[in-house]
DNA sequence: CATTACGTTTACGTTAACGTAAAGTTGCCG
DNA sequence: CGGCAACTTTACGTTAACGTAAACGTAATG
């Protein structure tokens, strides 16, 4: 279990290119320590980029995925302030779970036109 | 149960602007009736735009959801064809399944941070 | 008949998320 | 020491998915 890493050993990992892992720096949502002017990658910064790209997947924006990762952290405030980051994950949920239900239905579609063809397949020998 | 919409009624129904649903016809993925200039939209061009849009939400591309739509029909062709087909109905579930499941841990993450935010909301009072 | 509401086309503008190219630095290998 | 491989910064380019504005048509309403 390697403890640093290259940019370029990042991007291999995941699949996305150098310029992609510079961007999400240049926009603030990495970190990497320096050797000299070197990026030095470190498991924090491998398991934030895994997240990044996570909610890329998911269709989020970077800004929306940052606020998700934000929340990740231990919850702070007083009374006030904690029922408001309450309400904003629920926010977040409702969304997620939005997309979960659009996410069966595809996939049911999917299966079923799959099993059409198999069966059409089937006639045909 | 109407049988026809104006584009306004539909951009009003799903929440985007009729630019967007301009934008769908200019780019091939909706091709409504026209009474004189007038777009007249029935059932069909209905489930078209909300079949796209729930692509949208789950970061698709416009070509991958036209992709996926197309993929509704009644499956065609000779046996070649058809294998082909279902393998690229394969890729499809692939892909969607991996988003299920980037979906599930987000979920969860979300849900063990509120749980916290409601355990220190418990002991505040 | 003028205004208001809704529709149309055409066309240029905008933003996010990178791609791509140029030009330079650093470290190691033969 | 020459040269390659991997890294750097800077900066302009690109694409998808619309936004926005102008200029016009039509139809119902006060």
């Amino acid at each position: 279990m390697k403890q640093t890493y290259s940019i370029s050993e990042l991007a291999k990992e995941f699949g996305v290119t150098t310029r992609t892992i510079r961007f999400y720096e240049e926009k603030g949502y990495l970190a990497p320590r320096r050797e000299g002017t070197r990026r030095i990658y470190r498991q924090a910064d491998r398991t934030q980029l895994r997240l990044i790209l996570r909610g890329k997947r998911l269709g989020l924006s970077l800004d929306d995925t940052a606020e998700m990762i934000q929340m990740y952290g231990s919850p702070q405030g007083n009374r006030k302030q904690l029922e408001i980051f309450v309400s904003r994950i629920e926010e977040k949920r409702a969304e997620l779970e939005r997309k979960r239900r659009d996410l069966e239905v595809m996939l049911n579609d999917l299966q079923s036109v799959e099993e059409k063809c198999h069966m059409v397949l089937a006639e045909i020998r």
